[in-house]
DNA sequence: CGCAGTCATGACAGCGCAGTCATAAGCCGG
DNA sequence: CCGGCTTATGACTGCGCTGTCATGACTGCG
């Protein structure tokens, strides 16, 4: 009367079935199923058999609390599907997949009560073995945080908000192709170029201001002053309605390239013409910048790159704990000249 | 000489040391962090004092392996930074939240070996309690995945990919709002309208195609060939140059913006004016669809609205098994004209 | 005042694995 | 041919929590 199992039919199948199918202890289940030493081919084969039967799934959650370890990854990430931090993410998804770890999904909308502190405590909360933190804003929180932060943080794409234990950089000084930008630009013969600059509140933007700044101070330009937009199109296009006031602009370094569009049809409606009278440089190299009219000069940054390098330094960390950190290799990144860049008249 | 808990000072605090701490038993810490009842005021303070002092955070994996579910739901994604797949990503980042779910995330390259089901089983691996496919694009293998599958799925944004017992579909049907923009040129007076579709594997572009196709007949217009791309502004451009031998051309719909944005590019330089000479629409409404020349005619989708209305449908089909299923309202859907629709000549 | 019913709490077991240690078998060299 | 090694396997235990049940205190009511 008694079924094959013993169990309801419906309960899912634990080691120890497998076990029992298989003619071997609980723990030579395991022991196949972690690709431990010393199993014979044999007892393999025939665990690896008996498993594939009854369908048997290790129970995650039992492993986690047996070895204490998640196998799992957390991510921040900012609620936006902007292009730059939504290729981030899908990089790290990436990158993550190929470590062999679970990954775990938290967001930080910005102007959220909790933040990235909140967002953090959240995957500690499911108990992650390792956390990214991509394109963090600025805020407070930071020196309290890092106290609770047991396990290691890479953050990407910026220099890390809070200074914890374990934390790792990975990824680009976007700063130094903000100042490439700048320079294309007046090596076309600008006189000085102008900054639309990303929210404040993100390092990115704040990278990118300094190294356009660095780039006009090391060719003795003066600064003209920044204006700000929220990385939108619609901020781009009050931004260049702003611009037109000034009669002497001839180029403008926009922080990513949605900015960049608004910007230009801003300048399209105020009469003037891109590259003719105004250049125009974005920052992402998104998948409309080559289309746009006029297709847009900009930065591509090599996402799936950073997210791949960032994510074995922090492999790396976890799974050596106390070792030094890896060097990391700053990728590739790359100026797109296109036909909104030109020389000025 | 033995410090206060008696265990190093490294280890995490556990319920029971929380409970020595309040004087209260283990059973009593886990009823006060679960806000289970019958637990009075005093001791509820007491103890929730003794967590915040001890720094206390309950251990996930013990949780999921006594009680069986894990509180987290895991969303099977495309692996792009599309903007309508990133957005609809967003949406369930945000409305997980809400619900007190943890989210975890696997991708499915197009083209990968495993695919969608692959995805699955290593969410199932990972011991969700209910599952997201968002954008689900057709493959085989729905039916043997479809066996495994033990828990609540939600397909959003497309008729389910595979007949598993527990699958609620949530999400608009876009196909009608692609019907809707078609009729909008249609109504300009346009004869015909032809279509730049998104790759057929995907059901969102098989449904935009039904849509179009539907709003013709029922007009009795002709239906000129399909134009094929993939979603990206480069093969909206290609199939834009191949649209200028046809000088009938008129109208266009394009399945999403970015290929909009592509075709008019290649529209304007082979020197057909938009939309004095063709009209073009698109769908998605990207945050630069209002910004680009001319601004373009779209469909926005609420993608906030989809996820959110989603994963109630879900989180209910999670806590109350064997229920019926809630009835899911279709979001609102928007055409949104802007300079890039007009009527003919 | 006594009994049933609510409320508040604790003791205990067990979830399904991995770690530790014990054990047995094969293998080698002196 | 025996002591010491490597290899292969199992018994047992414990990870930190939740579920079940038992227990006692307190309540209201006939």
């Amino acid at each position: 009367m008694t079924p094959v199992a013993g169990r309801g039919t419906g309960a899912a199948p634990r080691s120890v079935d497998v076990a029992r199918l298989a003619g071997v202890s609980q723990k030579t289940v395991s022991r196949v199923m972690n690709d431990e030493p010393y199993v014979s081919e044999d007892v393999r084969r025939r665990v690896l058999a008996a498993a594939g039967e009854l369908g048997y799934r290790s129970n995650n959650a039992a492993r986690a609390l047996a070895s204490g370890r998640t196998r799992s990854i957390g991510v921040v990430t900012l609620g936006t599907a902007l292009y730059g931090p939504a290729s981030l993410l899908m990089g790290v998804e990436r990158a993550v997949r190929d470590t062999g770890y679970a990954l775990r999904v938290v967001n930080t909308m910005e102007g959220e009560s909790a933040g990235i502190a909140g967002a953090v405590d959240s995957l500690l909360d499911q108990g992650v073995d390792g956390i990214v933190i991509s394109e963090p804003i600025d805020e407070e929180g930071g020196a309290e945080l890092s106290a609770r932060v047991d396990v290691p943080v890479l953050v990407l794409g910026a220099p890390p908000p809070f200074a914890a234990p374990h934390v790792v950089t990975g990824g680009i000084v976007s700063g130094q192709m903000a100042r490439a930008a700048t320079e294309h630009l007046l090596e076309l013969g600008h006189t000085t170029v102008h900054h639309l600059a990303g929210p404040q509140r993100w390092y990115s933007a704040r990278d990118r201001l300094e190294g356009w700044r660095a780039a006009l101070a090391d060719h003795g330009r003066a600064e003209p002053p920044v204006v700000e937009g929220d990385w939108s199109a619609a901020s781009g296009y009050a931004a260049g309605r702003e611009l037109l006031a000034d009669p002497a602009l001839t180029a403008v370094f926009a922080a990513n390239d949605d900015m960049a569009i608004g910007l230009m049809r801003a300048l399209a409606e105020g009469g003037r013409r891109v590259p003719e009278d105004v250049s125009v440089v974005g920052f992402d190299d998104t998948p409309v910048a080559a289309y746009v009219t006029p297709p847009l000069t900009t930065v591509r940054q090599p996402f799936d790159a950073m997210a791949q390098g960032g994510l074995k330094l922090l492999v790396h960390a976890i799974e050596n704990p106390g070792s030094d950190p890896l060097p990391m290799a700053d990728p590739p990144v790359e100026l797109v000249v296109r036909a909104s860049s030109a020389a000025p008249r």
